[in-house]
DNA sequence: CGATATTTTGGAAACGATACCAATCTTGCG
DNA sequence: CGCAAGATTGGTATCGTTTCCAAAATATCG
């Protein structure tokens, strides 16, 4: 702690190199050395050499706290996520980020937890620290204190397969949910399914309610019976929505898992009540797992790429920066079918209306 | 592009709130202003009171990148990752986001996409944004490169799990991973193994070189073989290394996988070669994985809290902030086996020396 | 060669806050 | 009541850039 070396703790470091500095050192105003590093058109060979001479010497480097301030534009972007930690997210944040930095925006990444007041309250934030853009997937789509915050901060702003009618300069990537869940009924409706259930997240979040859309219309057309349970994206939620749909009368013969988290809790219950896939009931999961390759049987998946999804989410605010008008684009889903799709066994399966 | 509405263009929107117009609208100077938001002592009742009316009137908030030039502290930290969809990093990430904000900062994430190359430019990059602290992840312990960036930033810096020789303002958070690697391989020799192969990741990376050495260490006390498989921490090393153990003349009866990723190449190769687990190999992994445990059997894991870490690599870097001095801290890892542990087969076992 | 036109450059004023200093206003107390 | 000590307040400089404007230097041309 003490120092033994006297006149050491006075000088604060080296400090920082300033441009005034540079100037100074390269016998020329401030103002033509901000020109040569900015790249403005007209500076004389001399000076710039002056200048890249002195920079170099000083081995100096402009500081982007006082650019952001002057310029009014921060090249940052913020990013509102509900878990880091879903690897649904971490791929989209990683896909985003990579293409956001190659364009030389930097990511201030924030965790709302699912709850929708962090949601706000990030963004709050976000605006304040004056970030150029938003990238949000949010806790809820209809929470006012969001929306307001939203439209009060008056940014640029990307929504991950989420919907707001709000104004503004809004636009979405949306994944289409619609194509990998008609598949999938279909495949189960071949197999004789005819009582599908889907343990869902909950339907103010988009990928939820167009997956229960989708599951319902579908089997309207099909003539078999659906059956939603919404709920967090939670083991929790699905291990309870699991027992309530065993404990039914004429319990679904095949279920749909809303998310990774989802499947969890379908698959601990399902062991716990010793029912087998698929011969007691077929299975399916939403967005692929890493592991479930391996897993016995593997489980099919309506799967999307969520990497792809990040780059597109960062290519539209880029978009939106550059002053174009919002717009909406989607990526594909696709069913991709495996062993824990079966045909049903008919035990004592009534024919059902 | 060409708006109806005339007038509407020039008027860059209401543009933002300052502390001047705060100070107007109460009659005051902006330095009282400055001074009640601040929370300054001497400030009268009658002041705060203009002050905070005319906050609320016209919905101020404070410009941070303003505050974060005049005040030279962005509270704001980089957190150096080399691919944040990787789980494990992804927890660290929510564990040390979470921390950080409840502290007053935010978070600067950037994929290194382990290598050292980006990493030493994502330093310099977030030296330049001036970040108050550094959280780093890295993809190479002794890249000059690296070394180079991570000196010049004179930054409080904490390592995750990875070290460093070098002055500074640096702490670091170190997984134990001793403990959980012996108590997997004395599992492994209670089970009558005794030739046990490590895929492991790099060793230049700490997580990596200890559990090495461990291995070794260990074998070496029990009097049993050890093979150690360098590499990346990916699916391919994974495949290919576990391809060439099991093309040894004497395989060995036991396997650790490095990483999760590394454990899918493993399995995959294992699949392919018809290897069943446990009967002809037994199988540990290092660093749990979501859905291990639906696995046949399940696969015994070396596990570690990082969420933990995350909190605690970001209560290390709040520490240095508030000018402690650098200090390393721990956190235990635990072996919990399974099924995928079991007995050596004796086929074509010889007695090694 | 002188007078415009055109580059090139330096100086000063921002960007939006904070913090120091000095001026003013209260108080307390002899 | 007068004055020193303390509480409050306003004004100004500053953080490190960029950008506008005008001055200086150079180029162009009849």
């Amino acid at each position: 702690m003490a120092s033994s070396s006297p006149g050491f703790a006075k000088r604060p470091s080296v400090s920082r190199i300033s441009m005034q500095e540079v100037a100074q050192r390269a016998g020329v105003a401030a103002s033509s050395v901000s020109r040569v590093l900015s790249g403005h058109p007209n500076v004389s060979d001399i000076m710039r050499n002056r200048v890249l001479d002195a920079v170099a010497a000083l081995g100096y480097e402009p500081d982007l706290v006082a650019q952001s301030l002057r310029r009014g534009a921060t090249m940052t972007v913020g990013f509102v996520v509900g878990n880091i930690s879903n690897p649904l997210l971490s791929e989209i944040a990683l896909g985003a980020e990579t293409h956001l930095r190659e364009a030389g925006y930097s990511m201030l990444l924030v965790n709302s937890m699912n709850k929708p007041d962090l949601d706000a309250e990030h963004i709050r934030l976000l605006a304040q620290r004056r970030v150029d853009g938003l990238l949000l997937s949010l806790a809820s789509e209809d929470s006012p204190g969001t929306l307001d915050a939203v439209s009060r901060a008056e940014l640029p702003v990307v929504l991950v397969d989420r919907e707001m009618t709000l104004r503004g300069s809004i636009s979405a990537v949306y994944a289409e949910h619609e194509t990998g869940v008609e598949a999938a009924v279909r495949e189960l409706a071949l197999h004789g399914h005819r009582r599908i259930a889907l343990v869902n997240g909950p339907s103010d979040l988009r990928p939820a309610r167009v997956r229960a859309n989708t599951l319902r219309r579908v089997a309207r057309q099909l003539g078999i019976t659906s059956v939603v349970r919404s709920g967090s994206f939670t083991t929790e939620h699905g291990e309870a929505a699991t027992e309530s749909l065993l404990a039914m009368a004429e319990p679904p013969t095949a279920i749909v898992a809303g998310s990774n988290q989802i499947l969890v809790g379908v698959l601990r219950e399902l062991r716990r009540a010793h029912r087998r896939v698929p011969d007691d009931v077929s299975l399916i999961t939403c967005d692929e797992v890493p592991l479930a390759e391996f897993l016995e049987p593997p489980i099919a998946a309506i799967e999307r790429d969520h990497h792809e999804m990040g780059v597109i989410a960062a290519s539209l605010l880029l978009e939106l920066l550059s002053g174009t008008a919002p717009r909406t684009r989607t990526i594909p889903t696709t069913f991709k079918t495996s062993a824990s799709v079966g045909p049903v066994k008919d035990k004592n399966e009534y024919r059902k209306v």
